[in-house]
Order: C-alpha cells, then sequence, then structure tokens
DNA sequence: AGGCGACTAGAACGAACGCTCTATCCAGGG
DNA sequence: CCCTGGATAGAGCGTTCGTTCTAGTCGCCT
C-alpha cells in the first residue's frame, strides 16, 4: 500500500486483461449483446475478479472499457495527424489508417465506442459521461492539428466537430459495406472542405 | 386470397403495429436491447401472432422493421430534398428536420437503423442486407438531386455517399450531446462542400 | 351446416442473463 | 506462526431471453 512501491502486477495485469477484453468485445457486439461471464472467460478472469475490480457492476466496466477505447481511437488519431504538416494531408492520412485496421480486422473491429454509446444514449449516464469525453478529447487534437495549420480559431473547432462526425458516419459505412471506399472517399472531401479554408 | 379484393383489415393492423413498434424500439434499444416480448407488448399483439407473421422470428422481424425504417428515413430526406431547387440548401433542410425530429423526441429517435446495423453487423446476413439496401436507397435520392442541379455524376455519386455519411456521424453527435448543434454545422459545412462543385 | 385456414392466445422449455454470496488462496506484517 | 485483507474461484439466486407448442376463436366458402 505503500505509494511509493511499484504497482503489483498480478493486479494490474487481472484488472487490464478485463478492461481490454471488455472495450473489444464492446466494440464488437455492443454492451447488451455482451454478457459479463463471456468477458470473464476471454479475459482468463473468473466472475469473483470481475465485480471485485468493478463492484459497480456492468455499467462501470462499460465506462472503464471507454475510456480505453477512447486512448486507443486516440492514438490511432494521433499517428495519422502527426504524419504530415498539411492539415488536409493529415486527416486523409487519419482515414488511411482507419480503414487498414478495419481491413485487418476483417470489418470487424470497426470504432471502439459507437456501438454502446447508441445503445446506452439516455439510459446509463456512467457510459453517456465516459462517451462525451471521448469525443471531445478527439474533437479537441483535430481542432489544435488545424489551428495549429494556421486556421482560424472558431474555424477550426466547428471543422473538428465535422470531421469527427464524418469520420464516425463512414467507418459504420465502411463496416457494413466491407470496403475501405467510404474512408478513403471521406479522406478527400474532407480535405477539400479543409482546403477552403486556407 | 382474390388478389383483387382490398386486403383485409385486421390482418395488416396487426402485422403492421407489430412492425412500427419493433421498428421504433430497435431505434431506441437496439437489437439485443428489444425482447420479443417487449414488442408483442408495446404492439398489443401476442407472441403467437409475432411468430405468426413472422416465423423468422427476431431476426426476420427486424429486418423488416429496418425495412419501415428506411422508408421512413427516405419520406424525411425527399422533404428536405424538395424543398428547394438549390442543393446545398436542400442538404441543410435535411439537417434541420433530422434536428427538429430528434429534439421533438427528447433525443431518443435518431437514426432508425444505425444501432441495430452496428450490432448485427456480420452477424445477421438477413438484416445486413436491409441495412445495405437502406443505405444505397438514400445514397440514390441524394444523388439525384444533386446530378439534377448539375453536378457531374461520378461527382454526385462520390458527394451523395459522404452527405449520407455525415449526415448518420451527425445525428449520432447530436443526440449523444443532446444538442441540435453537430446537424445545424454539419449542414454548413455539407453545403460549403457542395458548393466547391459548382 | 360444416369445415377450413388465418389468426389469436399464452403456458412452458432450456439457456443465458446480471449479480450475490461464501469459501479459498496467498503474500506481508505483527 | 498466525493474522489480515486483497484477490481468486465458482455455485447458485431470481429473472428474462427466444422459441415452440397446443388450444381456441373467428370469418368465409361450399
Amino acid at each position: 500500500m505503500n505509494p511509493a512501491n511499484p504497482v503489483q502486477t498480478t493486479t494490474t495485469g487481472t484488472r487490464d486483461r478485463i478492461v481490454r477484453a471488455t472495450s473489444r468485445l464492446l466494440q464488437r457486439q455492443g454492451f447488451e449483446g455482451t454478457g459479463i461471464k463471456q468477458i470473464s472467460r476471454e479475459a482468463q478472469a473468473t466472475l469473483g475478479s470481475v465485480y471485485h475490480f468493478f463492484p459497480g457492476g456492468k455499467q462501470e466496466l462499460a465506462a472503464e472499457a471507454i475510456r480505453h477505447g477512447d486512448q486507443e481511437f486516440a492514438d490511432l488519431l494521433r499517428a495519422g495527424l502527426d504524419s504530415t504538416d498539411d492539415p488536409a494531408e493529415a486527416i486523409t492520412a487519419c482515414t488511411r489508417l482507419l480503414a487498414e485496421a478495419l481491413r485487418d480486422s476483417d470489418w470487424q473491429d470497426g470504432c471502439p465506442i459507437t456501438t454502446t454509446a447508441l445503445e446506452t444514449v439516455g439510459r446509463a449516464p456512467v457510459i453517456e459521461q465516459a462517451v462525451t469525453e471521448a469525443f471531445a478529447h478527439w474533437r479537441a487534437l483535430v481542432e489544435e492539428k488545424l489551428h495549429g495549420a494556421g486556421i482560424a480559431l472558431t474555424d477550426a473547432r466547428e471543422l473538428a466537430a465535422t470531421v469527427i462526425n464524418t469520420l464516425e458516419g463512414a467507418e459504420l459505412a465502411a463496416q457494413v459495406a466491407r470496403s475501405e471506399e467510404p474512408l478513403h472517399l471521406t479522406g478527400r472531401h474532407l480535405a477539400r472542405l479543409i482546403d477552403t479554408y486556407r
């Protein structure tokens, strides 16, 4: 319990496995379609462990998994945005990364939080909070890039919101159609839109 | 059974109530979150009636409900698109209608098919088929409008895809944020994008 | 009048759900 | 050496799930 001590590895190991497994399952089958027992099985943990770490039950666990997905998506976004100085090119780089990840997962891994967000909107405040924060987080990353490239702050903020929303929609379309095209197309259109602001 | 006869009212009444109730429930709570018993309760029908009209069970029923939602959304889209000749203005009219409908339902009724689409992608072919057709249907409506307004066919087709995808993303954002703003913002950005093609 | 098919009605099935509970394990401190 | 408390383990609770099944009602055709 000494805060100076390194965290014990077994504990964080189990908790972390549970969160990761939950995040992936929510991404692929949504909140209602994922059972706690399936999570514990997939995470190689027992039911007891799950409720030990998440006494708030499924909702608390899902909220934590959403935060994990938030970070995951933010990492991909950052990788795309940092790949070039040009803001329009940077967005198309993001769509390219998203398309690759989606294809490589056999069209299974779309946005890690959208399905759960839609299922629980207006009925699970703990989860909704995590979702709201994730979207704000992603918008902030894009906004910073656009503003840093010389776009006026208000324009950058508004564009960032549309960029994130459009990426969400394109990812959904790509997943349903099992095709990278909606994402690539969206990349081109977003780049064109951004270029009208310079 | 004479095809010239008017359809018997009671039969279509019950079937129709079941489809409508299913459509609304899928829109609000998704596929996994909606039970057949809840549907029969809400539709004022019995379990027997549900399985009588939809022997394929939950999936067949959901597919039919998706087709219903397809028509519903298409009607709204047409209303927006027909409200003016200018294609860019027409799209913002659509975002306005969507924002109103969402607000008036207390942020409950987003896109009627997205949640179910995400939950069942890659695991319920009957539903996926209906989803694919709905998206294609909506794209076609927008494409026709854009092409009719003088935009080249290829550009119109590509733009239509992005328009639909972006509307999906904006509706999701608006629902989560309980705000009309993402939709209005998207309307302005899409209009701007479309205007670059003229 | 009789029968037939469309439709309604809901009890019952096994399986799975989220969650609670008790029992056990085990490392670190007294 | 035992004690303590975090962590693991899984049986079992009551409920609901999707589906099946049998029984009954009703209107229409011959």
